[in-house]
DNA sequence: GTTAGCATGTAAGGAGTTACATGATTTT
DNA sequence: AAAATCATGTAACTCCTTACATGCTAAC
């Protein structure tokens, strides 16, 4: 019993794998590194920060960092990886299973490509893609059969959404074909100016 | 008690609002159609539809539509909204929360504009619209904070993020002045060959 | 002096999925 | 003859949010 949150175990074990840190940060990381996990809330958190003290995958590491904590505010509990947690963490990693490619759990796995193997990335890629693909199929199927009796903010909303997906096509098709010729990672666009 | 699915209640009234459908169709269009509801299942749909019955919302209108029914298969069950249904429907299309900006809430009013007064439209519309500037606000100054200790494909992933959001702005932007201008809907992009 | 941000947690409940149960019809 | 699609439904379970409870510190 307590299957609890894997996906965000896995998220949660990548972010303590860079540095330690304590709960607080660990959310606020979670709300805007990773795509998933936008609005997480504590009563998710902790609980699962609990669990996986009990897992033996963390550990409290209180007062031990290179963080400056001269002016005492309210003591912090910064948690760090076991040697178990972190080979639980490149199990996760390595493993890609057909619900990788589902939104949340293919953004947290991209997140942490840096650790994964670059077949396992390649093979993630490509899964996502093809989810996409019939995702587009799907929409595209579904406007022509509906052409003539849908409204036009439905069919507004709908090519949007399909241009999306497009567009997450392309970006995927650009990762891909670099990830083959062995290239880290092709920048999206130019930086902002 | 049984609160279910404020959201899933309005898309279902939404639907039916146009055309009594029975529950298998209605879920395909959920999950094209709407944005939202990409994966709903029929654990929720049929209690769902079993909830608005007993609230007078719809009721069952087996046999009697246009629908072709010649070959028999598994009786099917044609649910058709009653005037307590379509008034309902008007007061949730008219109602514009701070929580009809978030994602999925967001798509189901917005693929339902054709029956919402042009003043909430607006409202909805702008409200949105922030939103998503304040989760660009949050992206810039995350990245902006993290540039070092940050590896290339969480960066990769949190620029498609950032694009993907702006993108959705410049749709927003478009829609907000055409409906100032008091144009219905511009065509988001040319229509595909 | 009061709001906003930092920091940790718990209990109750909501919204949905998965797995199950059933069976006809159409396509391969 | 097997597999996919059509069609409806229930029970158990999972994951996450909301609301609560607490208290300190920095900024306005």
């Amino acid at each position: 019993m307590s299957r609890r949150g894997e996906l965000l175990e896995f998220a949660v074990l990548g972010l303590l794998h860079e540095s330690p840190m304590h709960g607080y940060e660990l959310r606020k990381r979670l709300n805007t590194a990773l795509g998933a996990f936008r609005a997480l809330s504590y009563g998710s958190l902790y609980p699962c920060l609990r669990d996986l003290l009990g897992k033996g995958w963390i550990f409290e590491a209180s007062g031990g960092g290179s963080d400056v904590l001269s002016g005492s505010r309210r003591a912090r509990i910064v948690y760090e990886l076991t040697a178990d947690g972190k080979e639980r963490f490149q199990d996760m990693a390595e493993s890609a299973g057909p619900t990788s490619w589902d939104d949340e759990e293919f953004d947290v796995h991209f997140a942490f490509f840096a650790r994964t193997k670059s077949e396992v990335r390649l093979r993630i890629l490509e899964g996502r893609r093809s989810r996409l693909e019939e995702r587009l199929a799907n929409i595209r199927t579904a406007s022509a059969r509906n052409r003539e009796r849908m409204d036009l903010y439905t069919a507004a909303l709908q090519r949007h959404g399909e241009e999306s997906a497009e567009r997450e096509v392309r970006w995927l098709e650009e990762l891909i074909s670099a990830e083959r010729r062995g290239i880290a990672v092709p920048l999206t666009t130019n930086p902002p100016a």
